[in-house]
DNA sequence: AAGCATATCCTACTTTTTAAGGATATTTTA
DNA sequence: TAAAATATCCTTAAAAAGTAGGATATGCTT
């Protein structure tokens, strides 16, 4: 069996070197390369086509959740696996939105690693167990918004009062106000800060 | 010259296996051992001594700024580094308070690892530069709050109104409305939403 | 195809509840 | 004891909850 040619873009090198230490004596995967920030990393990419990416969410020039996606318009066939310190629903519902196809946490066994590779190099999805079940608790119920909400949403989540966003909007603010209702409703939920940390969990702001 | 003893504490394996194969040909540095969470760690010492620990900031069971307080108490000449991927004063400040003689971040070099660990053995003190530069602009505006004020915190963040919580710390409605407002007033903004919005940027809640 | 039913969305008003902001007093802590 | 923290009241502004008209699009029926 072919090799897989496994990228790695993480900032903190000594996670680098972690992967690459743990990795060394699996032949099935071959590290052809690392970087640091999203610039280096699409710079690679002109030059070399890796299998699998192993992508960190924050970086320093760009955030990953980005950098996913543009790597999937310009290099469809790259699989990419999200590398996150975090099992935030917003991340994980984001950099799957953005194309990825995995999600490991930083505290993965190599076996997990292994795992997680061959699994989207077969066209599939893995997700780390926590990460899995963390969608399963709280993610699959999103509300669907109309394109109305999303954009009273937005301007609440800018801390704009049903007011600002009437006269900003072109409507009456007791019309902002139903909108409103109607977010409180699909979020299920009897209040706005609740309705903006919601939303922000759910990657919708 | 005698190896220095090193003992490793992060909950990430991936950074464990960097540091140690980052560390493999430095015959200076002997890792002697290296463990995933608190308690593990304090167990270990019970046995060994080592000269230097890294001790990450954030462990599952606990919080790496009191067990630095304790590893300090029960032995006072092992030398720690804390190990961190922010850059920021709250933490940096709290550690050194706690004993710490170091300040690392993740995405440290080999270089600065080992520089960092010849530092503490000289009794010195080590700081990443950009934590040194940190400190120096104390420029983190993250507010610093009473008690009273981030229990009601906590509760405006979990969709309660003040009547509700008024009632729950049995106190007036309106003396909640206080604790609120100074709230507003110490986050500097204008409504609820945005507050608990921030202070979950604040990783206060 | 015309007519009807259904679903979704945007709009608006009213009443009740909650929040924001100002002024101030009491208790706790350094 | 001075400063900080906690407590309370009152007034006004804003949000939540209830109710509802009207526009538009889609599918179904005859």
């Amino acid at each position: 069996m072919k090799s897989v040619k496994l990228f790695i873009v993480d900032d903190h090198y000594m996670i680098i070197e972690g992967i690459v230490s743990l990795m060394k004596n699996e032949t099935a995967i071959n590290i052809i390369g690392h970087a640091q920030n999203a610039q280096s990393c699409m710079t690679f990419l002109q030059r070399m086509l890796p299998d699998v990416i192993f992508l960190d969410i924050n970086l320093p020039d760009k955030s990953g959740i980005d950098i996913c996606k543009e790597i999937k318009t310009l290099y469809p066939t790259i699989k990419i696996i999200a590398l996150s310190t975090f099992n935030q629903n917003s991340y994980i519902l984001k950099m799957l939105d953005n194309g990825a196809s995995g999600y490991l946490l930083k505290n993965a066994t190599k076996e997990e690693m292994l795992e997680a590779i061959q699994t989207v190099i077969q066209h599939k999805q893995y997700l780390a167990k926590e990460a899995a079940e963390s969608i399963k608790e709280n993610g699959t119920n999103k509300p669907i918004l109309t394109r109305r909400e999303k954009e009273i949403l937005q301007l609440l989540a800018q801390g704009l009062t049903s007011n600002d966003i009437g006269k900003q909007l072109f409507i009456s603010p007791t019309t902002v106000d139903t909108h409103r209702k109607h977010l409180l409703e699909k979020f299920k939920v009897n209040n706005t800060p609740i309705l903006i940390k919601m939303a922000t969990e759910f990657g919708l702001i």
